[in-house]
DNA sequence: TTGTAGGCGTTATCAC
DNA sequence: GTGATAACGCCTACAA
């Protein structure tokens, strides 16, 4: 970088279009014309145009967007509502994805969070309408169920990692977690588990999900209906109100701890799972040689765990990108209410056994 | 929620100022004063401004920003642009104090991200200065030494995170982190460790760091003026190029394995720490009782590891608020190049143990 | 106390 | 091919 000199100019008065249009000895017009590309459209002759350039290039000349968009009525820039970016890190993958495609479309986003707050929400999407965007994304940073605001119907919008309660025209873009919950079983399936297969996170009889959870409902209906479909039965099923280490431990000791068999854990996240890799160890057992272990959302401690813990990802990324790309597709209208999902990609590692692969050493717990 | 109406109009046109006024049966002036909050200064009646309410209320009146922002020349928008908010989750923190901030002071935050590019850091400033945003937090997510890019002197900015490799006007926010290496060594030091003390992250003997990081070199820093003074000296150092899981097993493995005494470990983050774990129980031994461990960054999984790990906090959070609170206190010029520091508070677990706590029990390791 | 008028920097419509 | 001129919606000096 060949920076010897000193700090330039701060903050020189802003240049506009007619100063340089001055500059170059012609008319605003004629230099906005040759500045918004229309040069051939409107004739203008290359001479003309190459002053005009000069007159930008040595002015500096940027143009004032706020101006241009009080004129077109568009700001290109794009709102992103959130509830809560704090509480799961990796979440912030979605705001990354939604930045890149906004970026790659020539888009700024403009970035609120509502931690819950319904009334805050409302009055967030409002203050972004103000600003003249081109859209909202209203986005949930774990998949549930949500009221669409009134106020996000003023305008086209997105529902990110969440579905409307009720019908309605504004498209939601959600992870495929009936799909994850059938590669996850058809994974153990594969592996040769047919039984002392246990979910950890929800309640299996009766089923029971935390409340308001898209991804609890639909990953159990997967896994149910990729078992049901080779006649294999969950042995059981742990409920858990949150799913963070310590309850997964808790849980997994339980399951442990009762007369039964255990071949197999499908942990409903890898915060579940780290709880469940201690129990495992505690009860003198090893993972995948005595117990398999499957998971969900792939946040990095899930390849920090020895062993490396088998996973099907929530794509964030791919999800945030989605939501933009839908959002810049809706032309005008609000949309058809269509639900897009996302495909959770599943990353294999060593957390999962072939069924029996233990049994023919004694397990640690016997040697004890 | 009241709401057992169908979804109403979508984007219906919105209303200006002048519609209001006519409605009113006033001058836009009028309606504008009253509006602004100026009706006792400007001694308007109160039965008018009774009217205008009317009339705002009746047409669900928003203010056009963009208009108020060309006229006002400030849009009351703040630009964060940060290089990568992906590899360090927790990092989505900075975002959010900053968030939080804004919004209290009646600012919106315009996101953008630059993945370590420079080009397009320069060219994403720009954009955000195209749109009148009163001023840029150019953001980093591990503490380092920057270039300023030209493009930011155009107007008020703050370095959050990131330090100036020259002198320059432009003030940064970033951890204390030579606070928090003193403070692990004299939780060291309270437990009575005064020799078998290794550090894991950085080369000690001669002093190596990862290339352009602060957090090392600071913490480090802190670390041998704080034992000094005790006349403490460490006992060596691994030298990690990136502080993860794996290369900090590595290196607590080399560590136990060589002849000397192991008693406490100073490991650089919580990535380090969790690889520092797995190679201290393959060996046998105990952390807290064994092998103290004090760590930095407070990453969730401090706090899944079992024992739990004590570990000196990045204030993700308050270091956003901070960087936004610097930028508009920032009036007009370009500020002094001031650098704030803001406290990592030590989050005490249980990873630390009194020296010779475990020298009464045989060591496991002997037992095998 | 209220209204008129000009301008912020663009874009877009029409004459020339 | 080019150049006045009028919006876009709001703010505010100044006039009444």
């Amino acid at each position: 970088m060949p920076d010897g000199e000193k700090e330039p100019r701060a903050a020189t008065r802003r240049v506009t279009l007619a100063e340089v249009a001055r500059r170059a000895g012609v008319s605003q017009t004629t230099a906005s014309f040759v500045l918004s590309g229309r040069r051939e459209e409107m004739r203008i002759s290359a001479q003309v145009e190459a002053k005009i350039l000069r007159a930008v290039e040595e002015t500096g000349y940027r143009p004032n967007v706020v101006s241009r968009s009080l004129r077109t009525g568009s700001s290109h820039t794009i709102g992103f509502v959130s509830d809560t970016v704090a509480t799961t890190p990796f979440a912030g993958h979605l705001i990354w994805g939604a930045l890149d495609a906004a970026r790659e479309q020539g888009r700024l986003l403009l970035i609120a969070e509502t931690e819950g707050d319904a009334e805050l929400e409302t009055q967030l999407v409002e203050t972004m309408r103000d600003r003249q965007v081109e859209g909202i994304v209203l986005a949930s940073m774990y998949t549930r169920w949500a009221n669409v605001p009134r106020a996000l119907l003023g305008g086209p919008s997105v529902l990110l990692n969440a579905l409307s309660k009720k019908e309605t025209s504004v498209p939601s873009v959600i992870p495929d977690e009936a799909e994850a919950g059938r590669c996850a079983a058809r994974l153990l399936l594969e592996a040769g588990h047919r039984e002392g297969i246990y979910v950890v996170g929800v309640g299996v009889d009766p089923v029971r999900t935390p409340k308001g959870s898209v991804a609890a409902c639909e990953r159990l209906a997967g896994i149910e209906e990729a078992f049901g479909r080779e006649g294999v039965r969950l042995s059981g099923g742990a409920f858990l109100g949150d799913w963070q280490p310590h309850g997964g431990y808790e849980a997994t000791r339980g399951i442990l701890s009762s007369r039964k068999q255990v071949r197999a854990l499908i942990c409903f996240n890898d915060r579940v799972s780290v709880g469940a890799y201690q129990a495992v160890a505690d009860a003198g057992l090893e993972v995948a040689r005595d117990v398999s272990v499957v998971s969900f959302d792939d946040e990095p401690v899930a390849s920090w765990l020895r062993p490396g813990l088998t996973s099907v990802a929530l794509p964030h990324y791919e999800l945030g990108r989605k939501a933009i790309e839908v959002l810049l597709a809706l032309d005008g209208a609000s949309g058809s209410g269509k639900v897009h999902r996302v495909e959770m990609p599943l990353r294999v590692r060593e957390s999962v056994g072939r069924s029996g692969a233990g049994l023919d050493r004694p397990a640690r717990r016997a040697a004890k």
